[in-house]
DNA sequence: ATCGTTACTGCACTCACGGTACAGTAAATC
DNA sequence: GATTTACTGTACCGTGAGTGCAGTAACGAT
């Protein structure tokens, strides 16, 4: 059992490292076994196809990603009582966090499925879609609290606020690269965060 | 002279259709020429390779991109005077423009091509970053006239402030493919606009 | 009228990649 | 000691990208 899976692991890992770098269709099995040490038949004894292997990629990106938000936002909330400042503290701590990883972009994998073509099933979409859902609803509860407190100075939907975290993640990740400029996605964060703080800090008259 | 020119425009425009629905690495070339009604010698006639076809398509993309810019902010321009109402009113346009193109989403191209594979070439990779510093410095220019004139109320830098307009664009594609809501998208312009209203509207105290 | 170029067709092939099938086997587990 | 787990090895298939090249119909220039 324990060696079975550490196999499991160490494909994942090198395919995630991979897929991250040169796409899903620009990584093939075989460049994957090679570094695993590993034949084809050890391949398609763990994922039945290579869909699986993106699916499994993707459901443990999302635990991570999840596991990452819960923990960073938690600690922006043990620095500050107040809602608003707790979520502005939590948006730059996660803009250090992008500065530091130039490398393994995060939202990447998401990014990449979406993009990508027609080589993932119904599956990948469903999971797709649950795990932009999921943040939404992450950011959408962080926002119903600072809204209660502070009004928002122009009218806004805070169903598409939310998601303008999302948003300025995925869309920074895409800018970042196509430039190459890894800056770009941590100033886009701030960015976002000098809107939220335009947005419900009440005015100093 | 004339009935080559067609066939390579049919080609590019069957192809690019099938790539923003199925990506490129999903889009086969054997299925475009079945669609244009040709061999594989007469798709090689006029495209050396895959990436020559994906090279072509993103200079037209990106021409007929700029074109539209430069008339929707045009048309802005001469709805108001002031600079800072001129750019809201273009990004109002702008974000009814992408709620009628439901389907063909603009910006994919470019997104389709930096997160897929490493199909593309240097000169592609090259390309996507001129495209993207040309919509830097359209922004930024309106951003320095809007900003002489009114001083911004948080300091930003203007250069993230103009790649903002394309971070939100080209996230709020991949969030509308994700979650399969086109109007995610507009709403993200509109939510764009409204911080710029923000920053730089004087306060009416 | 002919010559050369343009724009292809048709065919035959190679290589890479995803995937299938299955027989055999070493090591761990019951 | 028997069974299950986790593979190896080999051989094979289909699809898609790309090559090479001979032939040819249409058209413009001389």
């Amino acid at each position: 059992m324990a060696r079975g899976s550490e196999t499991r692991t160490r494909i994942m890992d090198i395919a995630e490292a991979a897929i991250l770098q040169k796409g899903f269709g620009g990584t093939s099995i075989d460049e994957i076994i090679a570094e695993a040490g590993l034949t084809k038949g050890g391949f398609f004894y763990h994922f039945p196809d290579k869909g699986a292997l993106a699916k499994a990629l993707l459901e443990r990106y999302r635990e991570q990603e999840d596991a990452m938000l819960d923990d960073l936002f938690a600690r922006a909330a043990e620095l500050h009582d107040d809602p608003l400042h707790a979520f502005l503290i939590g948006l730059k701590l996660f803009a250090e966090l992008m500065e530091e990883l130039e490398t393994t972009n995060p939202g990447c994998l998401l990014a990449t499925y979406t993009y990508a073509e027609r080589l993932f099933d119904n599956e990948i979409h469903a999971l797709n879609r649950e795990i932009v859902l999921g943040w939404r609803r992450r950011f959408r509860t962080a926002l119903d609290q600072i809204a209660t407190i502070y009004p928002p100075r122009d009218p806004v939907d805070l169903d598409a606020l939310a998601d303008m975290v999302s948003t300025t993640v995925e869309g920074g990740i895409v800018m970042s690269r196509a430039v190459k400029e890894p800056g770009i996605l941590p100033a886009q964060v701030m960015l976002l965060r000098s809107y939220i703080k335009l947005l419900f800090q009440p005015q100093i008259n």
